[in-house]
DNA sequence: GCCAACGTTGGC
DNA sequence: GCCAACGTTGGC
């Protein structure tokens, strides 16, 4: 099993969003190498930390997990998506998604801040100057660790 | 709102 | 295939 975290944005697309819809498909993704993580490296089971980024403070939300392994991204085929791309086709999808869904809301929510703090995550990708990448991966410990931070 | 970091685009 | 220009991300 693999560990992963995923970027989304709360006034966009919210732990609580993924909570009412039970599951969802994680759509809009327009970056190669997040596409081929998903393409490639993601399986049914994985677990994923759900990370609410450009808010105050960013932080992690709760414990996802993937239950729909790579499939093109039919946003990318839909004129009237804002993640249009017509460069993508059917025959040859370009873009691709999973599906999630919620496992666990972390007690307390973990901030990017505490995580920087805690010198047993050096060398996480999320910590790291200049990333930006919106599906990365988290190693075993690391991901053991955050969730025992989220704990009460 | 600022801006550093990074990815993509497109002219040459 | 280089690289300048541009757009986006996302913390601060």
């Amino acid at each position: 099993m693999k560990y992963w975290l995923m970027k989304s944005e709360p006034h966009v697309y919210s732990w609580d969003d993924l909570e009412n819809d039970g599951k969802t498909h994680w759509d809009g993704v327009r970056n190669y190498q997040a596409r081929n993580i998903m393409r490639d490296d993601m399986k049914n089971g994985d677990m994923v930390l759900y990370y609410h980024s450009n808010c105050k403070p960013p932080h992690v939300a709760g414990i996802a997990k993937i239950c729909k392994e790579g499939y093109p991204d039919f946003t990318a085929f839909d004129p009237n998506s804002k993640y249009f791309d017509p460069k993508s086709d059917i025959d040859n999808p370009r873009w691709i998604m999973v599906d999630i869904e919620p496992v666990k809301k972390m007690d307390k929510n973990v901030n990017l801040s505490d995580m920087r703090e805690n010198s047993l995550l050096d060398g996480m990708p999320l910590l790291m100057r200049g990333q930006r990448l919106s599906v990365q991966p988290v190693s075993e410990e690391h991901f053991k660790i955050i969730c025992e931070m989220g704990e009460n």
